[in-house]
DNA sequence: GTCTATATAGCGATAGAC
DNA sequence: GTCTATCGCTATATAGAC
């Protein structure tokens, strides 16, 4: 399954990794926009400028498409996040540019919708969640936690349990504007609104683990 | 549409009361297992124990009796959360009541169902999704900045915005386990993890917000 | 390896007997 | 008002020509 991407080149002709590329993409667009069951593998097929039996050919059925299609989009989503940690510099501006930054990339549409299509299919495939949530959320925890630790040492926070705190600070920041999002009615929010929003979880962060 | 409920004998013979319970208990069941798409008619027929067409007859078509499905759903899930305040009660007590309640509701199987149900749909039928909000996540809300603003009257607590400290509290009681039950690949938590979840919330929000 | 054409099955919704 | 039987449509997946 996996030789496929690797060596492109079996015994006999070689498949187009271009009409491949086409389908993951095609299927990429159409999954997010409308779901697992309302997205056919006529509509891929079409969408993606192929036949019908390319797909299955590439890919080996509707499940399989369905995984390499979320997979590849968690690793366009993967986000840079800056948990840089200078010295003798103050920890709300660092806070500030994270929470920003976590922000723009779970409200993007684009992360709405990979949410709407894993949280949907959620209940049938544990395992690609599993995968989701190592690859995304569970990174970005991690590096907060080892943020906050060196923040403790510092003398900048005083955090006793940096897990928890990591935990605290993105579900601040995500709020419950996110859920709105999801569940598709949410009133749109001005950019200013966002940054006070943003600004009011830094400060409630700051405010409480200040030494 | 209404009126069957209201009115169930119209002219001629009366419709089955006890058939149109059925009907919407094997509705709520199969949409909330297996989802809008999962569930067909004939399996709600068939698991209400009654004929596929007296589906129709009670209820116009697919669309109708899922919104029917959810909006019951909705009315058994309301919430019945302490928002008292008392004189000359410390805080946090009140808070961890109210963490308490909120954190199992929408942990509970059934609200996690529900949630992921809606947010399948949440695309397609956005004013389901409304009602659902207004009848649920709005009223606590609502009640809470409520309370906030006794409890900043009182002097308990120091709040400039009421809202958004509402809107930070359940936030903070959600946390990110809610996420994972949601894209189902959560660890089941203990009920000592549980709980000191909770009180770290409260702790972070009485702290940040103490006079 | 890729295409057109098709097999098979399940869906939502309806017609007509009782 | 309720039932059995069925229409019309669309889905996934496959067979055979090039």
């Amino acid at each position: 399954m996996l030789n496929k991407l690797l060596t492109p080149n079996g015994p006999g002709r070689p498949k187009d990794p271009a009409k491949r590329a086409a389908i993951l993409e095609a299927a990429q667009r159409l999954f997010m926009r409308n779901g697992y069951d309302g997205s056919s593998m006529d509509a891929i097929a079409a969408e993606a400028g192929v036949s019908k039996l390319t797909v299955y050919s590439h890919f080996t059925d509707k499940e399989t498409l369905f995984s390499f299609a979320v997979k590849s989009k968690c690793q366009q989503q993967v986000p840079e996040l800056l948990f840089e940690l200078a010295e003798g510099v103050p920890i709300e501006p660092v806070l500030l540019n994270i929470g920003r930054s976590f922000h723009q990339l779970i409200n993007s549409a684009e992360s709405i919708e990979l949410h709407r299509v894993l949280i949907s299919r959620g209940a049938q495939d544990g395992k690609l969640s599993q995968m989701f949530f190592d690859a995304g959320p569970q990174r970005l925890i991690d590096e907060m936690q080892q943020l906050l630790i060196k923040a403790d040492a510092s003398g900048l926070l005083n955090i006793a349990n940096p897990l928890a705190a990591a935990d605290q600070f993105f579900s601040l920041v995500k709020g419950g504007c996110n859920f709105l999002l999801l569940i598709g009615c949410a009133k749109p929010q001005s950019d200013s609104e966002i940054d006070n929003h943003i600004r009011d979880a830094v400060a409630l962060f700051v405010r409480a683990y200040r030494p």
